[in-house]
Formats: structure tokens, sequence, C-alpha cells
DNA sequence: TACCAGGTAAAAA
DNA sequence: TTTTTACATGGT
């Protein structure tokens, strides 16, 4: 057991309300008061600790994934300061204060994790992809570790098709894990090569490149302007006559951490607004 | 029941 | 070149 200090300000409260929201995900169990999935190949639990987090067990590889997964590497100072000047974004940052955007440790996951998430509602996505968790997944005590890119890749398009996946995504996933492209050596990339070489591959369109720009690698300027969730909650912020893509530039040079505390604020700040009757 | 939900590729016009 | 359609599940 050991204890993972985080910049301040920090709230895990705020900061795993995602793992909450949307239903059961087996790769981020919420449990116990505690976040439990497999960080640096080894399943932990991470609650809340005076400063920061308590992570278990411990060791030098989890303590520095966990502190990337957690959102450290986020400016929230500096945003917060930046943000003062926009009426809008200061209310919504005012009530989240603490909150970092965790990152999703593992490139294959985030890429499927999306794909799953493509057009339809982040309930049915979340069930389905538990559901592929579990059969191709490594089970731990709560948690499953994420399935490989290996095994995905011996995977029957069929088997996928048996747990909900349309034959279409079933393609896309078995056909991303298959692919050539080297997944880790994008993090090397400016955000328009990442973009680029993803959009190549079948079934990862500019929505998907643009979440993993911001939820796996943390680009700053990322801002999946075709992002439903993110539409709905710029109308719900500054109303029905702004657009998101102008918004977008505007946000510069914060628009990763603007786009999720805009779409953790539909689920915090304004539950009622969100209905989008409002 | 029908419609919508954190898209994408392929067919049709 | 631009517009329309199919897709599968879960919630309302």
């Amino acid at each position: 057991m050991g204890h993972l200090p985080l910049p301040q300000p920090y709230s895990f409260e705020l900061s795993t309300e995602r793992f909450r929201a949307f239903g059961l995900d087996r790769a981020n169990v919420w449990h116990d008061d505690a976040l439990h999935r497999f960080v640096a190949g080894r399943e932990v639990r991470i609650a809340a600790a005076p400063g920061g987090v308590e992570i278990e067990p411990w060791d030098d590889a989890i303590a520095a994934e966990a502190l990337r997964h957690l959102g450290a590497d986020f400016d929230l100072p500096a945003f917060y300061a930046w943000a003062a000047a926009d009426p809008v974004l200061h209310r919504v940052a005012s009530a989240l204060e603490g909150f970092r955007p965790p990152l999703v440790p593992d490139p294959f996951e985030a890429l499927v994790t999306s794909i799953t998430a493509q057009q339809v509602s982040l309930q049915s996505a979340f069930a389905i992809r538990s559901r592929f968790v579990e059969r191709f997944g490594t089970a731990g005590r709560v948690a499953y570790a994420f399935p490989t890119r290996e095994r995905v890749a011996s995977a029957a398009e069929e088997e996928l098709v048996a747990l909900g996946f349309s034959r279409r995504k079933a393609e896309y996933v078995v056909g991303l894990a298959r692919a050539e492209l080297e997944l880790d050596a994008l993090a090397a990339l400016p955000d328009d090569g990442v973009k680029a070489r993803l959009v190549e591959l079948r079934g990862l369109g500019e929505w998907t490149a643009d979440w993993y720009l911001a939820r796996h690698l943390g680009r700053p300027h990322a801002w999946p302007a075709g992002d439903l969730g993110l539409r709905k909650a710029v109308r719900v912020f500054y109303g029905e006559g702004e657009d998101v893509a102008d918004l977008g530039a505007r946000l510069h040079p914060f628009q990763n951490l603007s786009a999720q505390y805009l779409l953790t604020g539909l689920l915090v700040v304004a539950p009622t607004a969100a209905t989008g009757r409002a």
C-alpha cells in the first residue's frame, strides 16, 4: 500500500464520476468507495486519501502510470486562471474545482472503448463493452484486465457479434487489433499526425481520433467538436446560438480541459438543464 | 411503440 | 460531390 500525492487541487470524488455515471465497466470498476482497474499490468485499488490517493498494491511502475491515469499532468491552476475571463466556463470550473479528467492508460483500450461508444448511448456502450471485457479479458479479484490486442486479433468477428456488437463494429475492432499500426509510436507525433494515422484505419473517424487525443494522450488542444454530448453541453451552458467549432477556437489553448469540464458539468452542475428542456 | 443516444462507411442521388 | 441509409443495444 502506498500514498500517491497529486498536484492540488484534486477531488477524487469529482474525478471518478465518470466511472459511476453510465453503468458497469468491468475494466474500471467502482466498488467499496474505490476504483479498481489494472495499472502497469497489476490490479490495483485506488481510494481517496489526504492530498491524493492511496494505491494498493504499490510499486514504482504502478505509481508512475497511476499519476498519468489520474490526470496529474493537467495544469489546473493555469486553467482556472484562464477560465476566469469566460463567465460560463468560470461557473463550471468553480463548481468542479479539483476535477482531473482521468486518462485511459492503454491505447488499444482507448480506441476500442471509443468504437463501442460510436452512435449508441453510453449506457449501451458500457453494457456491451463490459461483456466484451468479461469474454476476452483476464479476471482479477474485482476488475478485469482489458483484453489485449493479441487476444482480440485472434478472435472471430462472430464472437463479438454474439456480445451485441454490430457486424460493422466487430469488423472495426478485430481489424484494429490486426492492423500494422504501432499505437505506442503515435505518442511521438503532433496532434494532426496522430489523427491522420488513426483515420486511415477502417472504423476510426475524426470523432474517435479526437477522443484519443483527449482521453489517452491528454493533448491540451483536443476538442471533439462532433461529439453529441459536448454539443449538448455547449447548448446548455452557452446557449443555442453558440457554434461548437467557433467555441473550440476561442477556448485555445485549453480545449481539452474545457471539453471535459463542460461534459462533467452536464452530470454535476446542471443535471436539470442537461435534459435539454431548460 | 417508436425514438434517441458521446459515429462511420458505403450506397445512392 | 453531396446526401441518405444501415447498423444493434439500452433507456424512456
